[in-house]
DNA sequence: CACTGTAAGCCTACGGCGTAAGCCACTGTA
DNA sequence: TACAGTGGCTTACGCCGTAGGCTTACAGTG
């Protein structure tokens, strides 16, 4: 129904007293955005969720962002905004290391930046500023271009794939009795996995980043010239 | 508005003549899906549209399978279907390189498939073969069971972290040219990856998926225990 | 002071989504 | 013949992203 068209009416609600709230920015919906991401998973982020969670309607937040998608590009640079970015400073294998090694945190600290970063195209400046560190770091330690491209693919490969790979494995959920438990039931016809259960039944930490990544920093240390 | 009750309506319509199609099945569902997903992209991938390209309303999939998650689980089990397993009778370097190989080759074919498999918990039939065979071949090349639980979650992690990444990078999209203009605008302020968008413009293969790989079993290699 | 442009927030509505619930025609068996 | 089961259809609910237009408040100008 169409309401009457304008009609100054005296009548009217008294004029609700505009209430001064803290004016909307892209800011502050990005911030409710990685709340809600944080708190109840991606699938709460919706426009209008974000909308609630700021007192405000969805249709509100377009005027301070482009679409959803540009609030999830900016969702993802405030994750790499939280990676240590490698310190030219440092020998380039730590200073690898260690970038990878807190990349690999905030994608834990945020399991839905995971999914979320491999489906976006376009790098935000925090993945640019992160990139360009470590080809940086790189270039330093002496490998050739094509090289350090491979070699920057092979670091970061293993970064996103372990981890995605970690979040999606219920190691953390259930403890390890539980866990070995349903390992056996869904092992059962696999005489090869059996072994595997045993062993994550057992408590050993079945989850180590650093091993693959310093079988690759091994690997490149070996390509590396002499200096 | 709630049609009359039932009426046993004489003049209705001459009877539809009860064309006799092919009846639904699981299978036809999944394999719909993936002809969509294929084609169209994942997005393209709702009850309705599957119904569609069947000729079936969405609620009758319901029919044959639990609920769109159980799609999404059967579409990964059938690309993990086209995966070579690791064959126990090469040498493990061979039988593991090959089958991650055919694994990344397989991701590509679908390039949706990476994203569905790295949101999803419970590993389908294929899946399960090709991690046993893996860890059979790392068994029979003697390693230790927590080093082949490691090993299998670099390996893995190199193959999914990678082919995501690719299959993010407009590289196969533009040709070498475009991308390097638009490189050269992403990456203005930062001196480091100017080169990178050099060597790209050069048109030389920035994607190696194998580089990583063999770093990787170079590694391993050298961790094997002697036979 | 009045006037006007503009920005910020609101409202309505559209087409699409997954799916719960129930209906109906047909089949096969008792 | 009766009956239960099966496979498909229909309707409807509550979500989603967002196009388009409206209202209000305020800043700048005369």
């Amino acid at each position: 129904m169409p309401r009457p068209p304008a009609e100054p009416n005296a009548a009217r609600s008294p004029r609700p007293p505009r209430l001064p709230r803290l004016p909307l920015s892209r800011d502050r919906v990005l911030r409710a955005a990685l709340a809600l991401a944080d708190e109840q998973g991606l699938e709460a982020v919706s426009m209008r969720r974000i909308g609630q969670a700021l007192s405000v309607e969805a249709m509100s937040l377009y005027k301070h962002v482009a679409d959803k998608e540009a609030i999830l590009d900016g969702l993802v640079d405030l994750v790499m905004d939280e990676v240590e970015v490698p310190d030219a400073g440092l020998p380039w294998r730590d200073a690898i290391r260690r970038s990878a090694i807190s990349l690999h945190a905030a994608m834990r600290r945020h399991p839905w930046a995971g999914l979320v970063m491999e489906s976006r195209v376009n790098p935000g400046p925090a993945r640019l500023h992160y990139l360009d560190a470590v080809v940086g770091v790189l270039r330093g330690a002496g490998f050739a271009t094509p090289t350090i491209a491979r070699a920057f693919m092979a670091l970061d490969s293993h970064t996103y794939g372990f981890t995605m790979q970690e979040l999606a494995l219920p190691f953390d959920a259930v403890g390890a009795p539980e866990l070995a438990a349903m390992m056996a039931v869904a092992f059962d016809p696999y005489p090869n996995l059996q072994a595997m259960a045993e062993l994550a039944a057992s408590g050993a930490p079945m989850l180590d980043f650093e091993f693959g990544l310093d079988l690759l920093l091994d690997g490149l240390e070996r390509l590396r010239p002499a200096d």
